[in-house]
DNA sequence: ATCATTCATTCAATCGTTTGATTGAAGCGC
DNA sequence: GCGCTTCAATCAAACGATTGAATGAATGAT
């Protein structure tokens, strides 16, 4: 199957500069044109790699999930107290936010556009639903692990956070705001853990120590 | 002036008519011969009322602004206790949300199109910011009447709340699940009530009555 | 009161451009 | 020479914008 590797890279490629295309661009300015002239291909090579537009930016869109569903994965596995381990994972991730908010704009983009076809909607409820199913097994083994079982289920906190997370890129890219983000992303976790450990014992301290600003 | 009065109502014509094929298609797939045509108008006259497609699409997205600030300061003239102000305010707000979630995609839609231009990226901030002051008002006003300072200064607590929204509209264009967006709305009201009254003498009955379900 | 003029508005028709997609021939490793 | 890959060239369709003429109400001069 040599044939077969060389074309998943030649795939590889398309995407890659349909990535950087509509970052740049936006998804209203992007033609099979640019991608093609940014991939140094002919325009033909997209209906013949990926039969059109539409599937092009939908394969986009799932590596783009792909990717993301990464660096999520990617920040969990120091098992410590409920605090840190959350705290670690949400602000690794929001590294990748701030390092990269054109990719934040265009995942939007992407999303909301896969949501007006019939035929790829179920991409956007996946994407939320991968993405909580990553947070809520991070909640749940840490849960486990330290022996604090959560006042609310798992899968709830993981949409509390997922959803958190939305507003504050939502923000972010609109103003750019690193200072307040941060201090946003602080809050949105100390009320993450006042909801997984509301009225439990060691939640106030946990709750204080999660509050606090970094050295 | 009775040429401008006629003139505002052409606008007021071509704007809802834009509103429903934006509504309806997506920003993608919206043409100015669509909008003329739903509007009853000639495709002309868009450019002699607004100057250009942009430019419509900006009148647009601040008619949709101003809406949705109106939906939102309309529900907060009940001073009560703090949980159940912000309860209030905030579920009648959902109420518009889940009657058109087409419109929130729409605005979706719109507002990152304005970030994409410089000319209009003050839209997408400015947005963000009315939204912001109008629940940083409600917040300060109710903290105000009742006597209780809150934990965290209201904009910040603004922001978790209008961020923590758009996190659940996101999702709920995405599954339309009512019932879950419901649980979900009562623990981003909780959890906003734990920031304000953190720590606070009140809190924890407070908090409580907010999280309890409705009758 | 009458008529000429001005001005904002509306329209069908068309402008040049760009779009996504396709064609048929050429390339090329095997 | 066969099958997968690449390409320049081209297709019809749709795009936003503009044109110049037609409409009719307001204005001012006589």
């Amino acid at each position: 199957m040599a044939r077969s590797e060389a074309s998943e890279e030649r795939r590889a490629v398309i995407i890659a500069a349909a990535v950087r295309v509509l970052a740049r661009e936006g998804i209203t300015e992007t033609t099979t044109r640019k991608i093609a002239a940014e991939a140094g291909a002919n325009q033909a090579m997209i209906s013949y790699y990926f039969g059109g537009k539409d599937e092009l930016l939908y394969a986009v869109l799932q590596e783009m999930m792909r990717r993301t569903g990464e660096i999520a994965r990617a920040s969990l596995p120091t098992p410590q107290r409920f605090g840190e381990a959350l705290a670690g994972a949400v602000e690794a991730f929001w590294a990748h936010v701030e390092q990269a908010p054109e990719l934040q704009v265009m995942q939007y983009e992407l999303t909301l556009y896969a949501l007006r076809h019939p035929e790829s909607a179920w991409l956007a409820q996946r994407q939320y639903a991968g993405y909580c199913a990553i947070v809520a097994d991070l909640i749940h083994e840490v849960s486990m692990a330290t022996g604090e079982p959560t006042a609310e289920p798992p899968d709830a906190l993981a949409r509390f956070i997922v959803g958190g997370l939305d507003g504050l890129i939502l923000q972010f890219i609109s103003d750019h705001d690193v200072a307040r983000a941060h201090g946003d992303l602080r809050r949105l976790i100390a009320a993450a853990l006042a909801l997984a450990l509301a009225r439990g014992a060691s939640a106030p301290s946990a709750i204080g120590d999660a509050v606090a600003e970094q050295p």
